[in-house]
Formats: C-alpha cells, structure tokens, sequence
DNA sequence: CCATACCCTGCAACCGGTTGCATGTCAACA
DNA sequence: TGTTGACATGCAACCGGTTGCAGGGTATGG
C-alpha cells in the first residue's frame, strides 16, 4: 500500500543502536571520532534498516550539495558527449554529482538555467558559452564557474586553441594549388567561430590567398547542405568549415549533385567528431575534448576547495590537424569556362 | 575577500519587509493565501536583496527535489545525446533538474551510481539497464523508476521495437539473392540485443536463410573493424549489425581492403546515429529516440503524483526500415571458387 | 449593535542531518 | 593516590525553508 518503503532516519538509527542521534552522523562522516565497536554497531544497525543518509538535510546543515551543472549549447552535437562524460566521470570520483543541461545555442536560456541550478549545485561548467561578457562577471561573484571555450579574464577557463592546426590547413590547400577558399563560421558569438576565423584570416593573408567567409545558420549537417549554392557561386576551390557537421552536410550535398570530393572541390572540417565515418574520411582537426572535460572539472573541484573567489587559471589544450582525403588539388573552373 | 556574496536567507527577507516567516514562504509557495499588497512588498524586498529560496532547506521539509536522474551506457554513444536531450526538456518544462550519468556498459557501476543518486532524485530513467531483474524489481520499491529499452514485467518501461524493421531488412536481402547473412549482435545481456537477435533469427528461419550470429566487442566502431575477419570466413555474404557504429566499423575495413559496399557486401545497421553520414549512405533502422527520452520523463513525472509504487505501463515504439545505398545482390563467391 | 464568517498573518514545530561544547570515563604519570 | 589529559559520547543549537493551527481584524447579515 504504502508508496516507496520510508527510508530510516538518523533518529531511528540511534535508538536502536542505543546511542546519541550526534554518533550516527559521526559514524559516517567522522568515524575516526569514535570508538571501532560503536562505529561497527551503528554500521551494523544501519546496514539492517536499510539507512541512506538524506542528502537534503546534509546539504543543508553543511551547505553543500555535493553536485555540479554542466551545461552545452546542444547535447546531441557529436562534439560534446566525450567531454560530457569525462566530466563526469571525473566528478563521480569526488563523489560530486552532475546535472546536464542544454541550453540550445541560447544565451538567455544559459542564464535561466544557471539561475534554476544555483542553490542545487556548488559549481557550473559552461561549454561554449553565449552569455555577454558582463553576465558572466556578475555571475562569478555568485558561484563559481569554468568556462570551456570561451575567454574572459578573471574566470577560471579551458580553451581548445584549433588555431595552428587550421594555419596548417590552409597552408596544405594553398600547397595544392588553390588560390580561393571558403570559411563556412559557426556561431558567430562564441569565442571559437572567432578564433577559428581569425586564425584562417590571418594565414591566407600571410599567403596570399583569397578568403570568402560564409556565415551558416547553425553548426549542423542541414546548415552545410543549405550553403552549398553560396559556396558555388563565390567560385571557391576549397573551403574549411566551422566543424565536422557543416563539413558533411557540404560533402553530402556536393555528392548529390555528383560532384565528388576532392576531385571537384576540396574540404576540411574541425573537431574530429564524425570524420572518421565520412566517405571519403574527411580533414579535420582533432582536438582534446575529453581531456577537456576533465581538466573543466579538476579546475571547479579545485574552485570548491579555495576562498577567494577569483582566479585566472587559464589552460589552452593543443589541437592536430589530421589529414585524411578531402583535400586535392583545385578544379579548373570547367564549370565557368567554355571547355576546349 | 568573502567568498561568493552570501545569498540571503528568508528571515531576513521577513526582517525586511516587515513579516513573518512564513509570510516570506507563502509570497512564494502559496501567494493566494496572501493579499496582493504584502506579496508585492515581500517580492519587491526579496528582488531588491537578490533572495533565492535554498533548494536544499526546500526539499528537507517537502521531501521533494525536484530532480530525476537519466543514467546510460553510454553518453558518446550517438544513438542516447537525442534522447538525453528530449528527456531534459520534458523535465525541464516541469520546472525538474536532471542528473545524468554514464554506467560504461556496467551494471555494477549502474547500481552503485543508482545508490549514489538515491535521496538526491525522486525518480530515476534507466536506459538499456544492465541490472538483473530482481535488483530492478528491489529497487523499483525504494524508489520511482522508469526503464527504456528493458522489459521488466511490474515497471513502467517505453521499448523501441526494431523487430519488424529488421524482419523487413532480412527480407530485403533475401530478395537479392542472398542466401546466408550474419548479425553482429551487440551487448548480449541486453533486451535491445535478444530482441534484435530473436526478430532476425525468425525470419530468416521463415525464409529459409542461414543465420550466423557474431558476437562483437562491444557497439563501437571499433569492435566493427576487428570483427571482419569472423565474417569474411563465415561465408556470409551480408550482414545486419547490432548499430550503425558496428555496421560502419565493418564498411570502414571493408574499404580499407578494397571491399566495396554493396558490390562485395551488404550490410545493413540499426539506429540511424551515424548512417545518414557514411558512405554510401547506410540502410539502417530508424526509431524514435527523441520519443522515447520524452516519454520516459513523462512517464517518471506521472509516477511521481501516483501513490502507488506498482505500475505496469508500457509504450512501444515503433521503427522504420531506412532503405539507402548498403544493399545489393549478394557477390559470387569469387575469393573460394577458381575463376573462370 | 452584536454574532458569524472569512481573510490575512503570525507562531512554533518540524524536516534530518551536523557540530561546538560539555561531560564522563579511564589510563598514565608523578 | 591524586592530577592530568586523551578519548568517547551526549546535549542542544543550528541550517533555511514549510505548514497546521490559532488569533486578530474586518465585513456581512440579523
């Protein structure tokens, strides 16, 4: 009849071990306190009632929950999952909780959610964050947090610098031949549509190139396909996209117009998250996204422990540029020229 | 110099304004108890103080939490991040936090996490549950539980059902030609396997094809690489894998030795993770992951208003058979018999 | 003008742990 | 044998909300 068995309190516990509610907690939190034979008594008593002990009031007298939030812009893009779970993976063996949450490439659902967990967690990671600037300074006086890709001074932070792995791209395709590429940006608010931009702005000017940038609506697989009629018409002989969804979407799209890769056109993606499953394997950066997620978490462990509430602990993870078959030399421009 | 600005408590929200206690409870909990006057003015002072109810001292005296926990295999493993999503959502709209945790394919990790989360959560969602059944049957008394892909007679479970698609798949096959077909099963204690396996087994028992069953690593793509050799030397000229990574481990060797697909293999995958990806695209079967994540929330959320424990729902799901590019005519045994 | 009822608000107990302080016991040491 | 201190345990306040009950105030009806 009764829904879910009640669990015993501490109370209870006490009394049949004939002992003071005060040496059941210590005989859990504390047991060094204690002497062994009352330790084991109390353990044995709770052992048979089948006692947990009830993590709200705990929380409550302690002030801490023991649980962290963790939030990404889309939990289903390939490119976080593996940080998701060394996160937490690193977190369980603190005995630390987590809680996901997606915040649907929206700063203002980010902030929502921040406010729904604060109370529930001690600390919050975000990934990619498109919080403004003096949101998340304001934040940080309120609890603490590390951010993974995203730079502000003053919070403690993660960053996968792609960088000089896309300098390096460029520089293969400019080896091939090619003269005009595309940069296919990603979100344009976050820290890594900028710095991934910027990287490649700077490299074809070094070289000499031509680069077009083509914004797309989001970093998805539909966004890529949608902007292959852009990339055509802005007479591009390759292009390197935001990540690895865009990528295909472009790859998938050319090859329904029979336009095979790198044949017809030359490509690179970023993040490494589903170019080992395109045909042909598509080029793109690797990056450290689990290492990513558990340095995240070391930093907010670490966070939990100290007093002062700033800190400017920055870490910058290195990416590889993994060459695979997306790349070939430039098309002459058939399609324009009258053919001969 | 103080760590995080402390938040202020009710009481001095109540100081402030002027009121009990209580009164301070009520403008939040049960603003209709009050006159509109008062709750203003508590709203306005606790607005002014920045004043955030402490979840905590809230689910000590409610009972309540609040939050539910969604434990899977596998976080990275493409087939749960849309279900994870669409589970969160739901919660999300019920104003519930989620926990999320990755068991690693473990039922032993599965069950300690469950502890671990116990007392933390009303509820908890178990996906493709590696757990025996008299611990499910044990812990479903301590606490609401929801499984996905398990099916536990006694709790309220949402199953996703390739049988039919899968039937279809062999079916597909045997159109073309092809005589003996293997499947890659995957997790052997799970029920999405022993279904899979047992929708498989009966219609090629039906048709009266040969049925080799390959056991695999693990559902990775990796497992699907090392597990080509098995089936090169069963003899099988194409094959139904447990999920899309093992089918595209195995398109990846494949390749790798100049195996093209379908010309030397067919194959066909499960899920529509990665499918829609690969190259050739991969005839694979599609089920309502997103579905099923929203459901088992819904399904968890009703079960937290109920008073009794027991409950047998159970929501089937159903599939569909993605016809693309991985089937054809099965290749003549042109490697065991001389050519002529 | 008094009784009744309703609306609003306060009081105080309670949820289940944690922890500083006080007390009691016993052994070691002078 | 008396003193000291270490060790083990109990007492009670506290964490910050929620909620049943009581009481004061005002409006309404007789």
């Amino acid at each position: 009849m009764s829904s879910k068995s009640r669990v015993p309190t501490i109370s209870e516990i006490a009394e049949r071990a004939g002992v003071a509610r005060s040496s059941v907690s210590r005989a859990f939190t504390r047991p060094e306190l204690l002497s062994a034979k009352t330790v084991l008594r109390i353990k044995r008593v709770a052992e048979e009632l089948g006692y947990v002990p009830n993590s709200s009031a705990r929380a409550l007298s302690t002030g801490k929950t023991g649980n962290i939030a963790f939030l990404v812009p889309d939990v289903a893009n390939p490119y976080f999952p593996p940080m998701i779970r060394s996160a937490q993976l690193a977190a369980e063996n603190l005995d630390y909780c987590v809680f996901l949450a997606d915040f649907e490439e929206s700063g203002l659902k980010e902030e929502k959610l921040i406010e729904r967990f604060a109370g529930k967690v001690e600390g919050v990671i975000l990934i990619s964050s498109r919080m403004p600037e003096d949101r998340l300074q304001g934040l940080v006086e309120k609890i603490p947090i590390v951010l993974v890709n995203r730079d502000v001074p003053g919070i403690p932070r993660v960053l996968i610098d792609a960088g000089s792995s896309l300098k390096q791209a460029v520089r293969l395709l400019a080896h091939q031949g090619h003269q005009e590429i595309a940069y296919l940006s990603g979100p344009s608010v976050t820290w890594t549509n900028k710095q991934r931009q910027a990287a490649i702005s700077e490299m074809t000017n070094e070289l000499g190139l031509q680069l077009v940038v083509i914004p797309t609506e989001k970093p998805s697989l539909e966004s890529g396909q949608a902007v292959v009629d852009k990339i055509m018409s802005s007479g591009v002989t390759g292009a390197i996209a935001f990540n690895d969804l865009i990528a295909h979407g472009i790859m998938t799209e050319l090859s329904s117009r029979a336009l095979g890769v790198p044949d017809s056109f030359s490509i690179v993606g970023c993040d490494n998250s589903i170019s080992p499953f395109t045909n042909p394997p598509l080029t793109s950066v690797s990056n450290e996204t689990t290492e990513a997620g558990k340095i995240a978490c070391e930093m907010i462990m670490g966070l939990l422990g100290e007093t002062d509430s700033k800190n400017d602990q920055i870490t910058v993870l290195k990416t590889l540029l993994i060459e695979r078959e997306t790349i070939g030399p430039p098309r002459k421009k058939i399609i324009s020229s009258p053919d001969f």
